[in-house]
DNA sequence: GTAGGGATACACT
DNA sequence: GTGTATCCCTACT
């Protein structure tokens, strides 16, 4: 079934369990009415006080309050100062932890993406954190969302357990590069091509 | 290979 | 309150 919604108790748990079952997941966005849409087939976990690559391993500030709250919201933040990026809070309440979204498939309103990029390949389109959160016009506003609604939603998609994935070290990063925390899959033309492979 | 861009966090007054 | 190093990146050469 690719239109049922994943529940809120589907993001209770530890990141490096809900990483690799979103891939193959449809992440939708509604925007004035126009739906965009794409396969989700690239992924990190982010853990919290015992990750120094997190945002929440120095505990809890304003930008990264979202993070402590319930599981089932979106935790997105401005970097680079060019950039959002797209997390999935995930675990207990009060205890940090997300999954960042890197890369999706392009599925519904291509056009609509393909204008908000200023870019005609698909592969240009949703192949990067940024890029994605460009194309499905998700910004700053939607920072707490939660996932279970008429703007922003996941779908069970395609069963997880079917899509062939691969464990790599995360991008972008400079602490924890042994940690085996990107999920990625394996035929996918339309991850993110940075620095994979072991640290 | 590298410029660009702006928010954030933290060390300092 | 101010200074500044850093940042889960992209688009261009």
């Amino acid at each position: 079934m690719t239109r049922k919604i994943l529940p809120r108790n589907f993001y209770a748990r530890s990141p490096l369990a809900v990483a690799p079952d979103l891939l193959g997941r449809i992440l939708f966005r509604r925007k004035n009415g126009v739906v965009t849409s794409g396969r989700i087939v690239e992924v990190e976990a982010y853990l919290g006080s015992k990750d120094p690559a997190s945002h929440a391993f120095r505990g809890l500030t304003p930008r990264n309050q979202v993070m402590f709250g319930p599981a089932g919201c979106a935790y997105i933040y401005f970097t680079y100062g060019n950039h959002f990026c797209m997390n999935v809070v995930t675990g207990k309440e009060g205890r940090a932890s997300a999954v960042l979204i890197r890369a999706l498939e392009p599925l519904d309103g291509i056009p609509t993406m393909k204008r908000r990029r200023r870019r005609s390949k698909l592969a240009d389109l949703t192949s990067g954190p940024g890029k994605l959160t460009q194309a499905l016009h998700i910004d700053r506003a939607l920072n707490g969302e939660i996932l279970i609604g008429n703007k922003l939603w996941i779908s069970a998609g395609r069963n997880s357990s079917r899509v062939r994935w691969e464990r790599t070290p995360r991008i972008g990063i400079r602490e924890a590069t042994d940690r085996l925390y990107r999920f990625a899959v394996s035929d996918s033309s339309f991850v993110s091509r940075r620095r994979v492979g072991p640290a």
